[in-house]
DNA sequence: CTGTTAGCGCTTTCAC
DNA sequence: GTGAAAGCGCTAACAG
């Protein structure tokens, strides 16, 4: 009984598993074993195990624990410019999963041109038990830093090129041919896509499978594709874009454009102009967050399903912890088309 | 000698204090002042555990770290909705600020009904260095319990009525004035208040300041005050309430909003029946997010610093480990009038 | 300035 | 099923 004195003898109301353990009569080890799934003991013991820890309120150090088993219930998971709609509603997504699978979410934020060497680290630090990555692209050295703590890694919407990175994806090219499809069927002639010009991967994966959806009408006659690559991102780049497209005299009666927030920029640079959608042109998003629904855009989108993403990134980690060695599995997320205002169903024109 | 092994004997790839210490010739606390600012130790031998440190990679484990300082370097963030622009600004500003200063970020969302006390748990479990509670009221026996393991806390945008806990907050009745001014200068008459009916304790304060503010207009003839509670938040909560005001054959040709978003509701619904601002009534909501200025908004709004709040919040964290027995403390954060297109300035009306 | 000595609070073989 | 013992990796007095 050589530790057996209460700790509150030390610190006052901190209560550890020893106080416990005198409480119930027990040693140290059956009241880890209580709150751990792994160890057998009988019901009546762990009951009055229980009731020890209810009535001296202890709860389970965690740092303690995690520095014990080489492992917190942490999920490290990196973002930037959560302002963004549909970063948020991804966010927001991941940490109700997180919470969900009973683990707790260690958020970073990268600002573009940071490195994530500093970040990663944080992570292995506190020995998280996986990390999500939705922003940036990970540097290879950090990676193998992970992986040697056998932390799997997760990247969102970014092609990882690094073996045992798994990476979740919205179906981009299937976001396109929907988009193409719609444009098409509505009529229109001269098809533009808006991206940025430091686009991410997504953007550029999303004009892939645009580009290729268009191609069978590009080779016949009377249809143009117009590429439109803005000077800057999101709502400003969109609306930039749409100013210089009027000032050089162009014209489009429907454009793709990589994210929601853009189309919602280039519509409302159109607007400045006198034009409009539907009325003198279609627009199409990717994404579909609740900005776009809102009765002064109403606008087409792809909806990516951000809870299936979620769902899907905790899955490749929480699997990946079993077995380590698999190859790198890409996830697709299923996508499908909002028909709203700024290119309606049934469409008149064609 | 005794524990002078080198650990890759037992885990390999994991370098431990030890480690650094052998290879520099030095004890393991002297690797342990190395990396902590309060020991001395000269500058000499520093340089030459840094050197270790680098060559092999060492890193400290914060779990043990930790656990011996009873405390991590995380701070807990409780949040909720954060696709709400105005939420997802704020932490943004959050977690910048935390990263600035050195800590990481446990970020818990938390829904509507939830109570706090699982969540609270969570972060004394993991012995954070400071709690920031932007959603939610703290259950009062959590925050003892929080209290009691010295663990800081301050609530943004709430009101927190225990002692001890700071709060930092928009100066909502300088804001609330700021819009009132700018309704009468522009010669309204029936003015509106739009707010959730479940309005959060910040809501609530601004319509106290609006009405104190409009108080003298009141008091005379020709001015008149319409109070609009909306059944739902947020931008349907102010398309509703449009849509209904228009129902009830109900005017007015001025209205402030306990948020900016659904003072783009109210907006978007009065639009959806040909009426619109600035022509047909003046509109300013709380709360400058990049939604209010893209073009198809252009809202009058006030703006509340997040980035100046987040400071705050965090000097208040600060402050408070080191004194934990001040009083509650109550920072405002000054507001100001952002004029845009929806209550313009310099109003012919008047 | 540096090394020694005790832990921090929990988990986990390994005997019994 | 339960207890003893040996850490996890680091920090913080306390000597020297």
């Amino acid at each position: 009984m050589v530790d057996t004195k209460l700790s509150t003898k030390n610190k006052p109301n901190v209560v550890t598993a020893q106080d416990v353990a005198n409480l119930a009569g027990v040693s140290r080890s059956v009241v880890s074993r209580t709150f751990t799934e792994n160890g057998s003991l009988s019901e009546a013991t762990k009951q009055r195990v229980l009731k020890a820890a209810e009535q001296l309120g202890y709860q389970v150090n965690f740092l303690a624990q995690g520095l014990n088993r080489r492992r917190s219930q942490l999920i490290g998971v990196v973002v930037a410019h959560i302002n963004d709609p549909f970063r948020s509603l991804l966010l927001e997504a991941l940490l109700k999963e997180i919470q969900a699978r009973g683990y707790q979410s260690m958020v970073t934020e990268v600002r573009p041109g940071d490195e994530l060497d500093e970040t990663m680290r944080r992570f292995t630090q506190y020995r998280v038990s996986g990390v999500i990555v939705t922003s940036g692209q990970p540097p290879e050295a950090l990676v193998k830093e992970c992986l040697q703590y056998s932390i799997p890694i997760v990247g969102i919407n970014r092609e990882i090129d690094l073996p045992k990175v798994d990476v979740v994806c919205s179906d981009n090219h299937a976001g396109a041919k929907l988009a193409a499809d719609q444009l098409i069927a509505a009529g229109c002639r001269s098809i533009g896509w808006l991206n940025y010009k430091h686009s991410t991967w997504s953007g550029l994966d999303r004009e892939k499978g645009f580009q290729s959806s268009l191609k069978g009408w590009l080779e016949n006659k009377d249809h143009e594709y117009i590429e439109i690559q803005s000077e800057r991102n999101g709502y400003e780049g969109g609306f930039l874009a749409a100013e210089q497209l009027i000032a050089s005299g162009q014209r489009l009666d429907g454009i793709f454009c990589a994210t929601a927030l853009m189309a919602c920029g280039f519509l409302d640079g159109m607007r400045k102009n006198g034009l409009d959608a539907p009325k003198d042109f279609h627009i199409i998003g990717f994404d579909n967050t609740p900005l776009t629904a809102q009765y002064s855009y109403r606008l087409t989108t792809i909806e990516h399903d951000v809870v299936e993403t979620a769902k899907r990134a905790l899955w490749c980690l929480e699997s990946r912890a079993r077995h380590e060695d698999m190859e790198q599995r890409v996830e697709l997320i299923p996508v499908k088309l909002i028909t709203r205002n700024t290119s309606p169903i049934h469409s008149q024109d064609s």
